[in-house]
RNA sequence: GGCGGGUUGGCGGAGAGGUUACGCAGCGGAUUGCAAAUCCGUGAAGACCGGUUCGAUUCCGGUACCCGCCUCCA
């Protein structure tokens, strides 16, 4: 087997991953807040942690593999939106209609990153189906002395946590001296962090020890993760012996480089204060922390004011394939800063189109390429991955290229219908035009013949002549309402 | 102010202390009535200033500029 080296935020090294059991690697991506279609940005941690998924499955068994991802459905954003809409006139209470707006947003969510080619996770987890799990949590991390109930609020008591900012290479003094976090008099240090709030009657809420309320955003991971990738194969007994020895931890835990601060140091500081080793010194998490950098658009951070602002569904409504904007991403190591361009995704479908071509020739039993399977175990290189695909392309190696393609997720069964040629008849054409090519070589008037040709061009056709005859493909902007009358 | 990332040839974008990245575009050639497609060949680089070294674009230090986070945005 591959020796898989992966980047690891916590010790900003890239490190051999070796999972704690190998016949069950476990793996955590905080997934969306479902309160509306899924940006751009939103769909690169998506994809690139699609392509390790696909990696560890290869390399240790598809069914040995438990990822999970999230859905944050407890967020203001979304209960402005509910409310909203309650206002306007809609049927149903508030709940009801929070629901219904995350139940549509997941929809368009699978929908959208389905078309990336992103395989869905094991689990897909929604905050408001754990509460209990995190009440239960939160409680005991008052009872453990690492947080404390205050006017209604839950919050955690950073101070609690030596290790608080290791992650992010932070300290609490040095973030407090920057001064810019929020003053709240039920705080007892600046830096502590909600893990529960109270609701009014106008916000969901569910009841709980501290009254009617909603939990923090944090907390939610620190509560699923537990849930689904330690309590849950335990009690199924799919943990070997080796992995009970690392108890509440698992293999990788994965998002945005935004998210590093202060979201996933404040999951650490949770789950291992809440899980403590049995010296009572802090327990530990997710071994392995990747992080994706953030995406621009044409050169500028991507944002509303800016008019530079699309969600995948954007780019999917005006014709840009799913594939294509896959391609575009994983030409990028994820832990650069990419740029999105529209020339990218035109040079993308160019080589996509040629690729499928030759891919298409083989059958779908093939092993990837070793190259490739060398550059993605090396710190998921998938621009590397690309180049060693030319190689494949090159060498007309159409077996290997097919199954590269499906480990990089860009080709699942078949080629997809806008790469494949449309089915046409065109053979009046090549008569026609093979005729009047052979009047044309004696006559040596091509005015004929030329006029055909570009015709038959402006309607996205291939054109093709040489001694051994004619030949006409419809090509990438084929249009046969443009086709010429003959 | 604090923390982190980046700066590679015309463009995009990797790896490696000394040996061709790769793709697109360009240029030359084959082919074609002319093209297209394809194939072959080819020029071109590492922000700036120091240091380490026989040798650095690759390691170290500094400077400049860009970007992200610190404001529940991946």
């Amino acid at each position: 087997m591959t020796k898989i080296r992966l980047h690891n935020t916590k010790t900003r090294r890239k490190e051999v991953f070796e999972p704690l059991d190998p016949q069950n690697v476990r793996m955590y991506l905080c997934g969306p807040t479902v309160y509306d279609r899924a940006h751009l940005g939103n769909a690169r941690p998506v994809v690139v942690f699609d392509v390790l998924y696909r990696l560890l499955r290869k390399e240790f068994g598809a069914d040995h593999v438990t990822y999970v991802r999230n859905f944050t459905d407890v967020d203001d954003k979304i209960n402005a939106t509910a409310l909203a809409r309650k206002e306007a006139g809609a049927v149903g209470t508030l709940e009801e209609l929070i629901r219904e707006r995350t139940e549509e947003t997941i929809g368009w969510y699978h929908a959208d990153m389905d078309a990336l080619g992103a395989l869905r996770p094991n689990f897909e987890p929604r905050a408001t189906d754990y509460i209990g799990a995190m009440i239960a949590m939160i409680a005991d991390l008052i009872e453990k002395g690492h947080a404390y109930a205050k006017d209604g609020h839950v919050l955690f008591r950073v101070r609690s946590y030596q290790n608080y900012g290791a992650l992010s290479g932070r300290s609490v003094d040095d973030m407090i001296a920057g001064a810019r976090v929020e003053v709240a008099p039920f705080k007892e240090d600046p830096m502590d962090f909600v893990l529960w709030k109270p609701s009014d009657d106008e916000l969901p809420g569910w009841d709980s020890p501290w009254g009617r309320g909603r939990p923090g955003w944090h907390i939610e991971c620190s509560a699923m993760s537990e849930e689904l990738l330690w309590k849950k194969p335990l009690a199924e007994g799919h943990l070997s012996d080796e992995a009970k020895k690392f108890p509440h931890m698992f293999d990788i835990h994965a998002g945005g480089i935004d998210l590093q601060f202060p979201h996933h140091e404040n999951e650490i500081a949770q789950s291992c204060c809440a899980h403590p080793h049995a010296d009572g010194t802090p327990g530990e998490f997710a071994r392995f922390w990747l992080h994706n950098e953030m995406l621009q658009v044409e050169g500028k951070k991507m944002s509303k004011s800016l008019g530079n602002f699309f969600t995948v569904r954007d780019l999917l409504d005006q014709g840009i394939p799913g594939e294509v904007i896959r391609f575009v991403f994983l030409q990028t190591h994820y832990g650069k800063p990419m740029d999105w361009t529209a020339e990218k995704a035109a040079q993308a479908e160019t080589t996509l189109r040629k690729w499928y071509k030759l891919a298409e020739t083989a059958l779908d039993n093939e092993e990837p390429y070793v190259g490739v399977l060398n550059a993605l175990t090396d710190d998921l290189n998938t621009a590397a991955a690309i180049a060693e695909c030319w190689q494949l392309y090159h060498a007309s190696d159409a077996p290997s290229l097919r199954a590269s393609m499906s480990l990089l997720g860009l080709m699942s069964g078949s080629t997809p219908g806008w790469a494949s040629l449309p089915d046409v008849d065109l053979s009046a054409y090549v008569v026609a035009l093979a005729d009047q090519r052979a009047k044309a070589m004696e006559t040596k008037d091509f005015s004929a013949v030329d006029a055909l040709k570009s015709a038959l061009m402006a309607a996205g056709v291939e054109v093709r002549m040489s001694k051994a005859g004619v030949e006409l493909l419809p090509g990438a902007g084929f249009d046969a309402s443009k086709l010429p009358d003959v």
